[in-house]
DNA sequence: TGCCCTTGGTACCCTCTGGAAACCATGATG
DNA sequence: CATCATGGTTTCCAGAGGGTACCAAGGGCA
């Protein structure tokens, strides 16, 4: 049994906390094939604000999920990628987003149902 | 490629944003071995208010992830349970939340060195 | 006949984050 | 000298998250 995560003073609710975030999923999705820079993460994720995906980005490199490498060119680049940390986080959530995919439609139904 | 999950207005993105609330994993997490009473669930989650508690629930509910049953009785009994479907998404969560305690230690001491 | 107990929530309030839009520094380029 | 691109930051605001107090409906008990 492990009930740790039900402690909210267990770390591993901290982590639970961080990587249960939604931006967090994309991106660890969005980098999953190798490093991207800030604009492309922003435009292949749609809908997130320039605030939130540094948050975000920052976030994940202090916890060690990613780093941050800058060139010192201009215009600016910067490249984000997946440590080895980072990419082993890939195939649960990939789990997850592969449940979303197939259940969608179930789920939808259940709302709909629920709604009307 | 299955990049549906990046576009905002996908029915996807709907469903990662619900199953990655933290209540909501921790709700999958608590009922994984049966059904559940509203005060079992709120002392078995540390920390959740009991008005974050009802509005997860009933969401889960409408999404069709759980059942709730109301018992006539006084003093008010009510029972949740995990459908098929919630019991579905049971093993992706419990992916991500093995990974979290398997990777806690690496998670903190990148944060502490960060910090520090 | 009151009084308290339990359960499963609501009501109220307040902070704090998520998000929208605007702005900025740098230097190459026309 | 104005323009452009990048990778953000700043400001402001609404709405969600969370804490605490309270409530309704009986049953048991004194």
């Amino acid at each position: 049994m492990n009930g740790d995560a039900f402690d909210p003073d267990c770390p591993t609710r901290l982590i639970l906390d961080r990587i249960g975030d939604k931006w967090s999923v994309l991106v660890v999705l969005s980098l999953r094939n190798g490093p991207r820079r800030f604009t492309e993460l922003r435009d292949a994720i749609g809908g997130v604000t320039p605030k939130v995906l540094t948050q975000t980005l920052r976030a994940m490199a202090r916890d060690g999920l990613l780093t941050r490498h800058v060139f010192a060119e201009v215009p600016p680049r910067v490249e984000y990628e997946l440590t080895p940390l980072g990419q082993s986080l890939h195939a649960p959530i990939q789990a997850v987003a592969d449940w979303a995919e197939h259940h969608v439609n179930e789920v939808m139904a259940a709302r709909e149902a629920a709604t009307g």
